[in-house]
DNA sequence: GCGACTGTTACGCCGCGTCATTGTGC
DNA sequence: AGCACAATGACGCGGCGTAACAGTCG
């Protein structure tokens, strides 16, 4: 209640493991204090992890979104960064574009593909039986 | 020539590395004989390698497409198979439809966080740094 | 003394890449 | 004797899941 969260409290709210926030501490995306062995997260954390689950969702990996954390992290000179975050985000636009057409292209050739096979058993139930072409032309 | 390849034939033919094809003999998706210690692969293998490849370019995992190599591997029952593959396919394509919509909300989310650091930097350049935290002329 | 919560350690998965090292054949 | 090609073995990455076990708090 008053800005400092357990690592329970953190994996309900977001939906997340309590290993993902171990894993994400251990790759230094967070920082928690310790009250002896046990995390205690401030609400700087809890920024922080919501940046880093925002990464996640667009698509960047963890060593990302830990350098542009870093960097936002430096108090200087911040319009520069702004202008490199915004550089790295319009590439990874890019990227997701990219991968965009790779399912599409994967959903047009399995359609085809589907068809073929239907095709092959129209062809058995018409005439019966025969040798199913296994291996495409050669 | 005579239907028999070395490990470095099928690599140069379908563009993979040596590693890739003893991985999926380790996972037994191919299984080559062998003349003493050393690969022959036969057009059936590279077949199978076609159909591994076809798989993966479609977004199956390897051991999802074992699994459907070995059924069409027991002869008996073909069109069932066929059938069943239709059914996998399918599902398939709702799966990577599923996966295409994930990245379109990942661009939407990107485009709309670029249009709000964009304006942050426009507000800096017309009345300058808000923040304390000043920089230097730029 | 139970259950809820926390901690650490460490191996597993997927699809290979990348050495390191050692043959074998021409 | 050199070169291309082959082999095995083992570790690494990314992003955690999943035990297994131990301790702490109410």
């Amino acid at each position: 209640m008053n800005g400092t969260f357990s690592i329970g409290d953190l994996a309900r709210e977001f939906g997340v493991t309590l290993r993902t926030l171990r894993f994400y501490e251990d790759k230094r995306l967070l920082s928690p204090r310790r009250r002896g062995p046990v995390r205690l997260y401030s609400r700087r954390d809890r920024a922080r992890l919501k940046l880093i689950l925002l990464g996640k969702r667009v698509g960047f990996s963890l060593s990302q979104i830990k350098e542009m954390l870093d960097l936002y992290e430096l108090k200087d000179g911040k319009a520069r960064h702004l202008k490199a975050a915004l550089a790295r985000f319009s590439a990874h636009v890019e990227v997701l574009r990219h991968q965009k057409e790779d399912i599409e292209q994967a959903i047009r050739e399995l359609t085809h593909t589907m068809g073929i096979v239907a095709g092959m058993l129209r062809d058995r139930e018409e005439r019966g039986d025969f040798f199913p072409a296994a291996e495409p032309a050669e």
